[in-house]
DNA sequence: CTGTCTGCAAACCATTTGCAATCGT
DNA sequence: ACGATTGCAAATGGTTTGCAGACAG
């Protein structure tokens, strides 16, 4: 997880500006767990800096997971999540109410995972673990 | 791995109607490894039944899916591709041109996947386990 | 100052939907 | 015959794009 202020000077030094609208994204992402789409981190963005557009919110968000701030959860209705952990761990994926929730794996099993990476590819750059299902609290609810 | 001729058979005993349009969406992903899009699908499903639209590729792939024939894959462009392999595997997602490769797992690796299943979820009805990266094919051409 | 970054609003495009006509059983 | 299924064409909605103005360095 990256931290807001030296995410603030790498990116600096790298040679982007830092806009409030950027440090207000990151500000959103920091220490966040709740894998948000775009459009729940453009509203709670926009209670750090009003004057913030979902155009730059994708084009923050896009920024921050090409210098590998966070990752790009798929789900499957089709949206994208994002996620500021970037360590190995899995997801288990809602599909009712699509909510992502936190799933650690042991060392033991990261590695043997890593493992199986194909050797006919140049580089593997992520590795994306999920379990789908029903959560506790949607399978409380009636069926409808 | 579906038969067609029992897939048909199975569907048949759900209640479903047997229609040349889904017949022939069964023949086009029986044994395709290709992991194609709903417009592939459509397309190849066209030279064996010329009369089929892409809503009804689209609802055939649905129903397919519920029933346990294949499964759906979110890719990271955001678009859906369809695997009539419902055995536990990993694949390979290439990030600049979005094909997909099987990636085979050993038999203790799954099995020891499964034991990080969170049990305070009712129930998992998939895995999921992708590797993303840029393919051989595509790491040969230039980075323009 | 200068070129990057932003906001706006339109465009995009895979997927979904509504409905009348068709066709499997 | 009857209701499930289809094709059509429009709607949907998350994401992307083009561009003029704003602003960080």
């Amino acid at each position: 997880m990256f931290d807001v202020k030296s995410a603030i000077s790498m990116l600096k030094g790298k040679g982007y500006r830092i806009t409030p609208q950027r440090v207000a994204v990151l500000r959103v992402l920091h220490n966040n767990t709740e894998h948000p789409t775009a459009e729940e981190i453009h509203r709670k963005t926009m209670k750090l800096q009003s004057n913030v557009s979902i155009a730059t919110v994708y084009n923050v968000l896009e920024m921050l997971e090409k210098e590998g701030f966070i990752v790009v959860l798929q789900t499957p209705d089709g949206t994208r999540r994002y996620d500021p952990n970037t360590e190995l761990h899995a997801h288990f994926v809602c599909e009712r109410c699509n909510r992502i929730f936190d799933v650690e794996l042991s060392q033991n099993l990261s590695k043997g995972l890593l493992f199986f990476v194909p050797e006919d590819s140049s580089e593997v750059k992520q590795i994306n673990i999920s379990f789908f299902g029903i959560c506790k609290r949607c399978a409380q609810q009636q069926t409808s």
